[in-house]
DNA sequence: CTGTTAGCGCCTTCAC
DNA sequence: GTGAAGGCGCTAACAG
């Protein structure tokens, strides 16, 4: 009686997407009005229980599924953040996977506040173009979403505060100087230091290399500079030399080879690296070399990367909390779109040391 | 004359999103009708090529961005394409990234297709629940796209078409035999058979032990009978032992376990595994134990994750085009929103051997 | 409790 | 070349 054409389900007729039904066909089925039909949808109360059971009878048989396009329009909310990353256009296009690697974990942290509020995640890297480009593309997806991370890359303020006029935007990792957007990003201080300290007061080492990320990341340079100052606390302790690498693996056994090249007298320590990737690429080239790692030489890292604790040995690193950075700019993000006029944030999170074994610690 | 506001990015107060301005805006500032702003924005001939320059001048001024809901709605077209993966919910609760490792490879696929066509993705993950919550989850995604990718996890066949009767989904790795959607795997197959070869005639291997992935999933399966049936091609070659894993890296450690547990003259001259993660696992047992790769037992994979280039020795596996994968499912997609009446459509995608050094080959 | 009625911002014929 | 006007599907007052 109250619909006639059977189960939805049994018409389709091949795999095309079907001629969709709208809350007008619900209403006129069951012999209400659209707004009535509307309030089941959401739960609302003030409708009679006979009339709500009708309804929802009639949405499951024609399968209807309101729009999201015309609820975005009559709300002016899509329920979509967006999360991108911009790839680096640094000399090497060597990249290596180093960008994805990074975001991949963010995104498991935005889920979380986001999956709670039922909103989803539009995410979208935007690959080495000029910064007009760049803006174009940001331009476009901040017309489809209620709200930006910006998990990679570095945006210029000037463009940050146009595309903040539109949407709120919050930087992941991102320059806690930026004043035109909320930021959260790691303390590269504390985990860096208590790696320096660990070496040197545990191990007793004196002879430690460096290799660091690219001097355009503020990341790398902030970790380079903090690892020289402790280092440069302690008497008797001394840079053993340094390598500038772009994060890749490639980096690590490049260092590596400079390192062995050099004379065994020269050699140093321990050789602490700028980020796991660059570690791993180390390690590997050591073992490929016959050094052993700790015994000959120790290696560390930066980030806990996955799969760092799967190493032989397992890799002593400095764990950034890159989940919680999603998360947590994820939770900012959500408040600010509730309340736009909030106060700007900025927020910072500790670092921590993991010891494993590659420091010379025991299994 | 045109507008008299000033620059739009100079009258940003705070971090919040300000008014965005419309069509209507823009027409009126311009003095001209909606439809011709339309047109110009759209790049459209027909008009004046003075009163495009005029409109693009307080586009510009007042900052204009199309509503994207508006445009859907209007064009009834998103131009975001959905990708879902469905975590499992196995015995372990031990996901161990095993997911998002693969979604990752997968959505970098994805993205070649799309951006040339400048739509986005929406990802999403959803984590154990029961079937009615996932279905419902699923028809909320869809109808926030144009077409869905689900590319890990399995769903229904029963739910599969009430989605596809909404939208067009195309499954990733999912399994062929599904009506409902248009599917692109991987041949676990070809590269097997290759990897199974390889070891027996290359490295004269007679004892085989595997360690295979969880029977839940289709692949798994696939790569266990597939390596069972060349093994029993061989005269004098037999399958040293099974372990049934669950595709994470403590899965291979366990293996590994059960392996040495067991007297020394029945060692296997290999160890291969179902997925990279548990070849890593594996490797690293081994390490500890003080068992040589490949010296005393040699341990292969299959998936040709990034990281197993970087191990120690580098890992031997069975290349799994995860990335085309994804381009391809999102190729065939894009074709299906375009054309809802094209057959329906399968495409295997060939695996390969990748010999590295963890098989006995020389580095 | 339930129906009526404006829009939301844009696209797209159809006239001029 | 350009303007006017009718929707797209849904929500949210405002009336009953």
């Amino acid at each position: 009686m109250f619909f006639n054409r059977g189960d939805t389900a049994e018409r389709v007729p091949g795999l095309g997407s079907s001629s969709a039904c709208t809350l007008y066909d619900v209403a006129r089925e069951a012999g209400v009005s659209t707004a009535t039909v509307s309030r089941v949808v959401h739960g609302h109360d003030r409708v009679r229980s006979s009339t709500r059971q009708r309804v929802l009878e009639v949405i499951e048989a024609l399968g209807y599924v309101p729009d999201s396009a015309a609820q975005s329009m009559a709300r002016k909310r899509k329920e979509v953040i967006g999360l991108v990353a911009i790839e680096g256009r640094g000399p090497d296009t060597d990249i290596e996977q180093e960008g994805l690697l990074f975001i991949e974990e963010v995104l498991r942290g935005v889920e979380a506040p986001l999956s709670q509020v039922g909103w989803s995640v539009l995410i979208s890297v935007l690959r080495g173009a000029d910064w007009a480009d760049a803006y174009r593309f940001l331009q476009k997806i901040s017309a489809k979403v209620d709200g930006m991370l910006i998990a990679e890359g570095i945006v210029p303020s000037s463009q940050l505060a146009r595309l903040a006029a539109r949407v709120p935007v919050t930087l992941v990792a991102g320059s806690p100087g930026e004043p035109n957007a909320d930021v959260v990003h790691a303390d590269n201080r504390s985990g860096t230091e208590a790696l320096v300290r660990h070496m040197i007061e545990q191990h007793g080492m004196t002879r430690l290399f460096y290799v660091a990320g690219p001097p355009e990341a503020p990341d790398a340079r902030e970790r380079r500079r903090v690892f020289e100052e402790t280092l440069a606390g302690y008497q008797g302790v001394r840079l053993a030399g340094c390598f500038e690498g772009r994060f890749a693996a490639i980096s690590g056994q490049l260092a590596v080879r400079e390192i062995l090249a050099a004379p065994r007298r020269e050699r140093p320590d321990a050789i602490v690296c700028g980020n796991d990737q660059m570690a791993i690429g180390a390690m590997r080239e050591l073992h490929t070399a016959g050094v052993r790692v700790p015994a000959d030489i120790a290696v560390a890292g930066f980030d806990d990367m996955y799969l760092g604790a799967l190493l032989a040995p397992p890799l002593t690193t400095v764990r950034q909390p890159m989940r919680l950075l999603g998360e947590r700019a994820c939770a900012i993000l959500l408040d600010r779109i509730a309340d736009p006029t909030l106060p700007h944030r900025v927020e910072r999170l500790a670092t921590t040391l993991v010891v494993r074994e590659s420091c010379g610690c025991p299994g």
